[in-house]
DNA sequence: TAGGCGCATGTAATCGATTCCACGAGGAGG
DNA sequence: CCTCCTCGTGGAATCGATTACATGCGCCTA
């Protein structure tokens, strides 16, 4: 492969020019630029992005470590993400935790041995050491989604309080009473907020949330399965299951069709995170709908200005409640699609 | 950040020293190391993989460019890729060309530009100039899932025509005489193979193919969507139709519904890459299922052979298929899941 | 006891870029 | 005509690692 050494031979300049025609500095002259631009197409030189991090301590790389690859949620999020890296000039490297803490720590390690520039993370517990050290050791750093309460890190996210008191009263509207929440881990933020949201709202309209009415989930379908056929052995099973992500959602409808239930008729359901897939479901599946393309690019873009300098800033947006039929006819002036 | 100086000058020692410590060079004492590991420690040292790979000529790296992330198939395809190369020390940067062959070159160029040490690719089109001088080059390459023609590349991929014949089987048996496919775009491999393996099939069963039955797609949602709409419009409609990848397959569901009609009753449906959440949609979908993990898996390894000298092989794995109810009632001896 | 071998270690070159500094040429101004 | 400034350019240091080569020491053997 063919270096800044070579260039510099085949145009008769020294490699300092050909760095600064590259980099277009100023001073340089037509002809020599005209030389080595030349040059470069013939050999179809190509700089090398290592030796360059290496001199100016700039990777241009940005690390997001996801919770789950597999959650469509995520992978949304991920797309956008790079989208918005690419239009400012930055690639982006995807970390998978699988919701596991450790496989977390180890991309959030092998990124930081990259020295990339900026982190986004969307931790899966509470924070390790490690990640820890690097928010407080200055490596710029941005949280998307879920983030780790007592950290001076920004975070951006979708605040669900408002659309889940929309969906509860929406379940009180039709006629629910006992309703149910398959919550996801309490280590995450995403996993405690939802169910203190769906609590309170549930205390605006005077209904009880008892423990057996909280079931402890993991965001994977598995869990959403296991908490459901819990809820359905009930000597009083809840008339509604509102599921904290939609694998859980899935694994839900799963138990209620192998109990040959049909929803919304025997059992209402309505999940927070609305994937494409909830359309062609039947019943197609009311959700709560995070606006996640505007996650992903306000986060790279708060990610981004920290990085070069400019104050971050926090950025939260509204989830709005989507209506299906999942939970019962939808009153006309609801939103459906 | 602390770099390899520092931790020389901590624990009294040359760079070199701390280098061999650090790559278990047998040639160090036991006392220097233990000076040199206290050092690390001490400064939570950790080497920067830029200049380490600046030097070495090696990334450990492997870039992963697949045509669509938010196609499960992909997604999953891509964590086993991960996984697999973590397990044999390596690092994965995705990059997503969503289907459009200049993203799928822009990321080309900037994997090659970071040095990757091998590349996996899934191509969205029939090999732009760029990929095909890498390959040739000599930049370590496999292709997985899909491949190009005329290029000396080893592919790991999953061969469908078998499942395709056991489809056909299905269908015939089930009574229906009128097939009709939705394909992809004829630039990929798996877009051409999987129609010719269909037209093979009906052959074999004495039916026709007319041309109004094969509907051009480009793999996603919307243009299964639309070629269902054509299908339905005409004046003799197919009595199944079978999607080449999952994401037209729902955009066919989609049309079906949104005519009030019922699968499989009124028309029977079928599709290529089974994913998770064919089981939850209604009916559930038969579909032909590609050992996906594996497929990854393989990839990985054949290009970690080729990376580290060992001859390469292509691998085909059989695709097999999935009999659920969008087709009718399945026969007994079938698989079912 | 001298020669030789091997081990532990350090010095310095190297990878491919960027960038500070010095230098020479040429033009403007006094 | 001399001085000074600007502009284009090249030499060389630098980033943080790896590694070939040199060196010095201790020990074994003849």
């Amino acid at each position: 492969m063919a270096s800044i050494k070579d260039v510099a031979a085949e145009a008769g300049v020294s490699v300092a020019t050909v760095s600064r025609v590259l980099n277009d500095h100023p001073s340089v002259s037509p002809a020599a630029r005209t030389r080595v631009l030349a040059a470069v197409e013939a050999l179809g030189y190509r700089p090398n992005a290592v030796a360059r991090s290496l001199r100016t301590d700039q990777t241009h790389t940005l690390g997001l470590v996801i919770s789950d690859v597999l959650n469509p949620y995520f992978t949304e999020l991920a797309r956008s993400v790079e989208e918005e890296a690419r239009a400012l000039g930055y690639s982006v490297i995807i970390g998978n935790a699988d919701e596991r803490p450790e496989l977390q720590d180890h991309h959030v390690r092998t990124l930081l041995d990259r020295r990339i520039d900026g982190l986004l993370v969307s931790p899966t517990d509470g924070g390790s050491p490690l990640m820890l050290d690097a928010a407080r050791g200055g490596t710029p750093m941005v949280f998307v989604d879920r983030w780790i309460p007592g950290v001076d890190v920004p975070v951006v996210r979708a605040d669900g309080r408002a659309a889940v008191r929309d969906l509860v009263a929406h379940l009180h509207g039709l006629g629910h009473r006992r309703l149910a929440i398959i919550a996801g881990p309490a280590a995450t933020t995403t996993g405690s907020e939802r169910v203190e949201a769906f609590r309170e709202a549930l205390r605006e309209y005077g209904l009880p949330l008892p423990d057996t009415y909280i079931g402890q989930g993991d965001f994977q379908a598995a869990s959403g399965r296991r908490v459901t056929e819990e809820f359905l052995g009930l000597p009083e099973p809840p008339e509604a299951v509102f599921a904290a992500d939609n694998l859980m959602a899935l694994g839900a409808l799963d138990a209620i069709r192998a109990r040959g239930m049909r929803v919304p008729d025997d059992i209402a359901l309505a999940a927070f995170d609305d994937i494409p897939w909830f359309v062609h479901t039947d019943p197609p599946i009311t959700a709560i709908a995070q606006p996640t393309p505007e996650l992903g690019r306000a986060a790279v873009r708060a990610l981004v200005d920290r990085i070069e300098g400019r104050p971050p800033q926090s950025v939260t947006f509204a989830a709005r409640l989507v209506v299906r039929r999942s939970c019962g006819e939808p009153a006309a002036t609801n939103v459906t699609r």
